[in-house]
Formats: structure tokens, sequence, C-alpha cells
DNA sequence: CTCATTGTACGAGAGTCATCGTAGTTTGAC
DNA sequence: GTCAAACTACGATGACTCTCGTACAATGAG
């Protein structure tokens, strides 16, 4: 099969586990930031790899752990490959509007900056 | 004189140097989220003697100086009080809509969990 | 089966963070 | 000057974080 679902799973925070304070904290590291960009950015889903991050990717992972674990991304196996995508309904329904705010500022500071 | 300001000078970031990272890791801590809810509920600024916090007055001391670094506060002494007010003026500019959503995000959660 | 791809687990190191206690400074009141 | 109130500075401690390297596991292609 081409896009078979792995038996591995991996533990989420239902919606109501997820804490404000864990999202900020996720989302205050550039690296996790910057990810979680991309993912705003594409429809769909996105698999570790196809980020190109400036650390190894034993810290890849970590990152990415950390996202999953505070509620941001949800993550799943496709294969060799971990797909990932934002919890966006979630995140909505908990946090009316905040991830796009965040979004948007992380956007106008990018282009204040130049980053 | 009844409210003299001191000379005593506190260093805050330019607006410019604000950074977003560094505003949500200040607000992701619980306690430091909790003062900003209480300054964002009062017209004008609050001594630090105001919070009723659960830490040490040194744990206090450290958890503004954070908020104040971070550019979320803006400090001034007045007498032996230290006074505290959001720089909502300046976030606002920065990243719009931004501090409003958190705070908004911060009451349902707490209305939610009972906080 | 063999192999390359993709990601994980584990341990370690350097750094930061939240917390405290004690001692000290600054201010205003008396 | 004396004193209390408010806050700070410093050092310490334990926890957590970001980072890495090496070794390992799961998958799909050949």
């Amino acid at each position: 099969m081409s896009t078979a679902t792995s038996k591995r799973e991996l533990d989420h925070p239902a919606r109501d586990e997820i804490r404000l304070e864990s999202v900020l904290h996720a989302l205050s590291d550039p690296i996790r930031l910057r990810v979680v960009r991309d993912l705003a950015g594409t429809e769909g889903e996105l698999s570790c790899s196809y980020f190109d991050l400036p650390v190894t990717k034993s810290t890849t992972t970590h990152h990415f752990r950390v996202l999953r674990e505070a509620g941001v991304i949800q993550q799943t196996y496709r294969g060799t490959a971990k797909m990932n995508g934002l919890r966006r309904t979630d995140l909505e329904e908990l946090f009316p509007g905040l991830l796009d705010r965040i979004l948007e500022a992380a956007a106008l500071q990018g282009a204040r900056v130049g980053g």
C-alpha cells in the first residue's frame, strides 16, 4: 500500500488537556515557531524531514515532541515518515484566534527584522 | 512630596527590541501570566506588593524582571514602591491583537479549569 | 534478505530557569 | 537619626532545556 498508517501510536494530549502555558512555551522557541509557521502555510501535513532545520535529527525529534506534547501539532506515522499537522480546530476551540494572532505577529516581526 | 518618582532607573527594551519569542516565554509561566492578567484588569499601575503570589519576595522580583526585560510591562519607582503597568500600546503596535487574545485564552481556560 | 530512509532512544554536557534564604539598599514617616 | 516597608542582590540548589553523538528500530524498495 502506498500510504498505510503504522500501528505505532503516539501520545497526544486530549483537547481538554491542552494548557495555554504549555502552548505559549512551545511557541517561544525560534525553531519550533518556525516549524509551526511552515505548517500553517501548508495545506495538509508535512514530514519531519521536510524541514531543513539548523539542528541535528535528534534535536529535531525533541522539538517535534515538545510541540506534540503541548498539543500544538498532531503526528502520525506513514511508512518511514512521520507526518505533522497543526491542531487548528482544537486550538481554535480552546483559544479562539490565538494561533492566528501569533502567526501574524511572527510574520510581522519577520518582515521587520528580516527573518 | 506625595508621589515623587525616584531617580533610580530601570532598563526597558525599546519597542523595536521586543521579540515575540521573549514575550511568549514570559507569558508561559503561570505566575507571570497571572500578574499580567491582574494588570490587564486594572486601570493604571499596580505595585509589586499588591500581588499576593505563592512565592517569596525574591522570586517575585525575578518574575517582574522577566516581564520587564521581555517588554511586557513597564516599571517605575514611586517611593519605596515599584509600580507596574502593561506596555499595551507598544505590544499592540508590534503584535496587533496578540495580548488581548492571550488574555482571553487565559480567561477561557480559567473558566474551564476553575482557576 | 539486503539496504537505504526516516525517525527514536539513550546518555551526556552546557546552559537556563524557578525557587529560596540571607543580607543589604532605598525611601518615607516619625 | 531611627525605624519600618518595599524591593534588590547574591549565592545556592534542583529542575528543566537545548544540543549533540552514537546506536538502534521500523518501514518500504530492490
